[in-house]
DNA sequence: ATGAAAGCGCTAACAG
DNA sequence: CTGTTAGCGCTTTCAT
């Protein structure tokens, strides 16, 4: 349509006002949504009153207000939190990193994150690092360069390069899943070794004398063995010969499918165990799944503990027996952080071990 | 107090000196970090040109482009998206709405959406409606104010108002996981219908002449409940004196544990069924764990199909046939035409029907 | 290939 | 309670 004139024509622009849309003289994008300036220019007000009336009511006169809404629904203004963000250096974004979402351990933390955050007026923004944390390198810049006002992460930092960008961003971090003495800044998890021995523990007391493991190949899971192993072995329930339990470590993400190999496996070296943590609720499944077929009574001959507690646990049949973490609690808890910290508070408590429980049903 | 004690966190490589750093006339905040005009100065070349280096290094000469970069390493610079995003109205930010990312239905698809997202740069905000949809109206704003390159959805918006607002914002939509002539902007989805169609066709085939539904309360299950009730009907396989077919409806997210009971009472009302759909593999997965507990022979005396095909479908005993959606295909599908959208090209087909499988096992 | 100027849309700092 | 002013950090436009 129009041919951008913008040679010649000196036009020296006496800005006196908006010209009546006769010549476009430097052409600038518009991004063409309706802004601020306009709800503010239609309910004859500053543009920063505008700006009150939206995020701070409580400061801008009735009538004003009346003014300013009327004009917003008029005009159907959505803020640029962009732009606010910006501004303000506050993005009400919160990233997140999960190794992986599919897999069913971290969903429930990521809901009630994303709920509790929502409730703030906070947005997730999601990442995915994978097991290996091969790409939590690469994430990290994306994450830091959305300026997020926290950023949570499932797992420890252990790489001293992220450890020392996150620093360096300023933004208020929580790592969750796991304990460490030193935290780069917030700290929301519980003892992975701990649950190992408690589940020694679950089986000694129910007369157990022959434990094995089936785990899955990521750090975490392996040092729930480990625990599981040295708590075994101070009882005076580890294999000598071993120098430790039957123990098999399968490729992580687990599956049920592993968990009815792993069954045969670990059966046919060593037939007389009668006791299985697995590293997961999939693979304990797995491992029910399997035993039924081989006419393996549970809990009678082997007793099997999971991880996780899927809702899947309570409703199988044996009813399985499994170590639950309350991720409900960490995502909202996380959030409350975050927010505190975001809004200018001060987080009491950095460091919180909000523990497990071992679920007791029929498979033990 | 150690951390986030307000602005700088690290010794900022000790800048040689922030020039007029002496002569503060009207204190604004800083945000702290490193700007690209730091980056500027020390690498001796104006702001855009570094840039260009940053974004679009091919434009920059190669003598250039070297001092720049050793300024970034050596300042720690990470770009401030925020920023860069207003200025260019790209915020490389997609957005994903999700009913719940509990229950695992979606979670494939999600997965495959942020990875093919993050391979071009992209990162998902992720939102989740509730089944009840509730939510939806409030967090589109929330969505729309920061201004994604997209906007995912899980399902069609049905609220004309939601239609409304997100056509007015301009932005790229993807609609999924149902079909409709007329969606907002982008379609890839699949035929509910079809699917219940099918899954007559499939136990016909077998056999099957007492067809019965258990399905969750959400509207898709129920409209495969509805295309699976229209073809038994067809079929001459309805029930005349209940003008269809035995239908047990249970309150979404659908369990294994309203799966066993499920059954329980469509055997009471009808212990003739011979042959039962479950709007979910948890709700089929319950009945198979019920049918065995009551010695009901599966696949002899009832045959059970699924939807969403979990891993667990596979792994089970006897493993599930069920209803299969391509969610990765989804994902990859939907982060391109949104990529696609954002960069300026077109997109040359807008709505994909990507069909679905009928996976059988041996449930069936 | 590089640069100067002019904002993107909004809010923090002061006044009144 | 309302307004003025000056940017937040970056990229676009136009000009070398």
């Amino acid at each position: 349509m129009r041919y951008h004139a913008g040679v010649s024509a000196v036009d020296k622009t006496s800005q006196s006002k908006p010209p009546a849309a006769e010549r476009d003289r430097r052409p600038r994008r518009r991004t063409g949504g309706v802004t601020l300036r306009e709800v503010a220019e239609l309910a004859g007000v500053a543009m920063i009153t505008a700006s009150r009336a939206v995020n701070t009511p409580e400061l801008v006169a009735p009538a004003t207000l009346a003014r300013v809404r009327k004009a917003v629904a008029e005009t159907g203004y959505v803020p640029n939190m962009l732009a606010g963000g910006l501004a303000s250096s506050r993005s009400r974004l919160v990233a997140a990193v999960v190794p992986t979402i599919v897999g069913p351990v971290f969903l429930e933390m990521v809901q009630s994150l994303t709920e509790s955050l929502a409730a703030s007026g906070y947005q997730l923004m999601l990442g995915q690092s994978g097991y290996a944390g091969s790409r939590e390198d690469a994430l990290l810049d994306a994450i830091i360069g959305r300026r997020p006002d926290g950023i949570f992460l499932t797992g420890i930092m252990h790489s001293e390069d992220g450890r020392r960008r996150l620093l360096a961003s300023g933004i208020p971090v929580v790592e969750t899943w796991d304990l460490t003495p030193e935290p780069i800044d917030m700290l929301i998890g519980f003892s992975h070794e701990k649950i190992g021995a408690a589940v020694v523990d679950h089986f000694a007391a129910r007369g157990r004398r022959r434990l094995a493991a089936l785990t899955g190949d990521d750090a975490r899971a392996l040092r729930r063995k480990d625990g599981y192993v040295q708590a075994a072995r101070a009882r005076g329930l580890a294999h000598d010969e071993l120098d430790g339990l039957p123990t098999l470590v399968v490729r992580a993400p687990t599956t049920a499918g592993s968990g009815r190999t792993g069954l045969l496996d670990l059966l046919a070296r060593h037939p007389d165990v009668d006791a299985i943590f697995c590293s997961s609720d999939l693979l304990a499944l797995g491992v029910l799944i399997e035993a039924q077929l081989q006419g393996i009574a549970v809990p009678g001959r082997l007793a099997v503990v999971g991880f996780g507690d899927l809702a899947l646990a309570r409703d199988f049949h044996p009813a399985l027996t499994t170590v639950r973490i309350d991720g409900t609690s960490i995502g909202r808890l996380a959030a409350r952080f975050i927010v505190d910290r975001a809004e200018g508070r001060e987080v009491a408590q950095r460091i919180v071990d909000v523990g497990f429980s071992v679920v007791s049903r029929d498979s033990t």
